[in-house]
DNA sequence: CGGGATCCCTGAATCGATTCAGGGATTCGG
DNA sequence: CCGAATCCCTGAATCGATTCAGGGATCCCG
């Protein structure tokens, strides 16, 4: 059994100092493990701070260090991306684990008020941590640049063309998305294909589209006229059905821009009396968990998202070291997912 | 556009003291609304500051003030109940959002290696946040003892009789299963019921397994002879129901202890030429997501975890304040989901 | 036995913000 | 016109840990 103070988390390394008879000086660099303090010494000291149970306060050390000892994770608190999404869970699992090497806590930070000073800008600013990883930014979000331009250690999830200094961590979207709809096409001779996008304003929706967009031109068949515009949730996914139905366009595919639009579409066109995939195949994108479980089980391109973690947070600590990357964007391959919506496995 | 400073967060009361030429103290009692600074000294130095681009540092900050303006949300890292599960996302949004309110932060700790010292006891220890929740502990384990024991600002969250006096923010499970057990019992004529229990050790373990056997009493029934203990997971799921079958008892519905389990069991009873609900009937427990989107749907109990967690917080924020919440342990109501699992909407 | 090298530790400064006793300047009452 | 009250601000101490120049003690060697 330990020791234990009256007031809560109060032995400070003069206690410690006290306790065994030296300066403070000494003792901190006994516990760190100094070269110029005797081994015998170390051993003392370290023992006494164990029965005192003595433990550094973090505001003490990030003081005098210049180091907060903590990074801060940016997740999106507005739209339907929003963290309660599984995207970040993954996330977070990833860079808890990195950080947990470190000896490094994770700070999680929402990006909420879109018109006050963002509050992760603050986390950076006041040092509470000593780098950043954001999740997800709108292309123009003008704190995101100033946050870049401010030379703080930050790196960025998915590709952002409009920093090409930034470090960032993502996937090829273009490519998996091409790769889904040359999927619908060559391996289920779909020729009437849908994509249902994401929001405008990101990168990720502008590449999947254009992943469609040029599997189908490879093929030799022309995109629909109208583009569809969701926002990721489950429910765009419904909507824009409907009104794809109504509008009497003609289609045996749909590429949906993320799992849960897909399985939105799927339930409306079951609804509507059409078979999933003998009448109409569906795919999706992400794989964070829903694709597995429904029924039919989602085709889909899966995202390495705790992979993805792992590598920012690797390269976040490489910043804070003050080692620049080798190469400042790191590309993960994607992994098609071949369930039933689209056919297979039938 | 605001000023930037070369050096990254550099700027200090100091700056902003020589920049409108007044001490930093008054600068500091200025800037935190001071009454005994003049309100023209305060909109200059207000000012000043923006300008300057001034954002107080948080380490020196704490050290002076004894608070890190932050809380640790504690989440288990072993077991398939780490916090990769869609729980966790539930409760960290409730926190989140109660702790901006608060202008706090939250640090995410995982509470890993089981022997060596708890590592959320250091990140309390060592200040670096003023107060936790703790999201799921063992029933026995010693760490969470000490750290109940040791005064600091702790929620628990669920039910830990063996800790009368810790504060703490939960559902009553023996209600929710007693619940769910007698909606198959009366609404469903189900007579051979069985229960696929959590992993020994925790809490809800040991409530749902209870309320189901006071359900089966009250109508009569006599429980199963065998004890089934699973681990919360979709694979434990499975493997019970794969026993369950091998073992040739005669069942004709399942409680399962969580959805995932729930799954788990439908996916083998099907394999097995058995239809769900026709010829067995299943439930689960927690509705966090995965229970929606199975065909069939999984009839089950919602626990509403983001209120939990925004409970717990608000809680905790009292503890912090130094105000001791009248009554120590509250208990949400849980709402019984109706889907098509036990034979409902059919 | 003396001088230099070596080993280990001490004292003081520092990180940035906050608090509070104290006091200079101004105002007010008589 | 003087003393007291009022208003605002300054200076210094403090929170806890870390770093580094400096120096006392010990040891070694000639």
């Amino acid at each position: 059994m330990t020791a234990r103070s009256s007031g809560p988390g109060r032995v400070t390394l003069i206690d410690v100092a006290t306790h065994v008879g030296m300066s403070r000086s000494a003792v901190s660099m006994a516990l760190s493990d100094h070269p110029e303090i005797a081994a015998r010494t170390k051993e003392r000291v370290r023992t006494a701070a164990r029965e005192l149970d003595y433990v550094t306060n973090s505001a003490g050390r990030a003081l005098r260090s210049q180091s907060a000892g903590s990074i801060a994770l940016i997740v999106p608190d507005t739209g339907p991306l929003t963290f309660g999404h599984p995207y970040f869970m993954h996330l977070l699992v990833g860079v808890t684990e990195v950080c947990s090497g470190h000896d490094a806590n994770v700070i999680i930070s929402t990006n909420k008020d879109e018109n006050s000073v963002a509050a992760y800008e603050r986390v950076l600013r006041s040092r509470a941590a000593d780098g950043a990883i954001v999740t997800v930014a709108r292309v123009g979000d003008p704190h995101l640049s100033s946050l870049v331009d401010s030379g703080l250690p930050v790196v960025l999830m998915g590709r952002y063309p409009q920093f090409p200094d930034a470090v960032s961590v993502g996937i090829d979207d273009l490519s998996g998305a091409r790769q889904v709809t040359e999927h619908l096409i060559t391996e289920h001779q779909r020729r009437h294909l849908v994509h249902l996008g994401g929001p405008l304003g990101h990168q990720v929706t502008i590449e999947r589209r254009k992943g469609f967009r040029q599997a189908l031109t490879a093929a030799g068949l022309k995109p629909t006229k109208k583009v569809w515009t969701g926002d990721f949730s489950e429910e765009s996914g419904r909507e824009l059905t409907r009104q794809l139905l109504a509008s009497g366009e003609r289609f045996d595919a749909i590429f949906a821009a993320n799992d849960e639009m897909a399985y939105g579409a799927i339930g409306v066109l079951q609804a509507d009396g059409l078979a999933v995939p003998r009448d109409v195949s569906v795919v999706g994108f992400d794989d964070f968990g829903l694709a597995r479980v429904t029924t039919p089980g989602i085709t889909t391109v899966r995202i390495p998202a705790e992979e993805l973690a792992r590598a920012a947070t690797e390269r976040l600590f490489q910043l804070i070291g003050g080692v620049d990357p080798p190469e400042r964007h790191l590309t993960l391959p994607l992994e098609l997912i071949v369930r039933e919506s689209c056919g297979c496995n039938g």
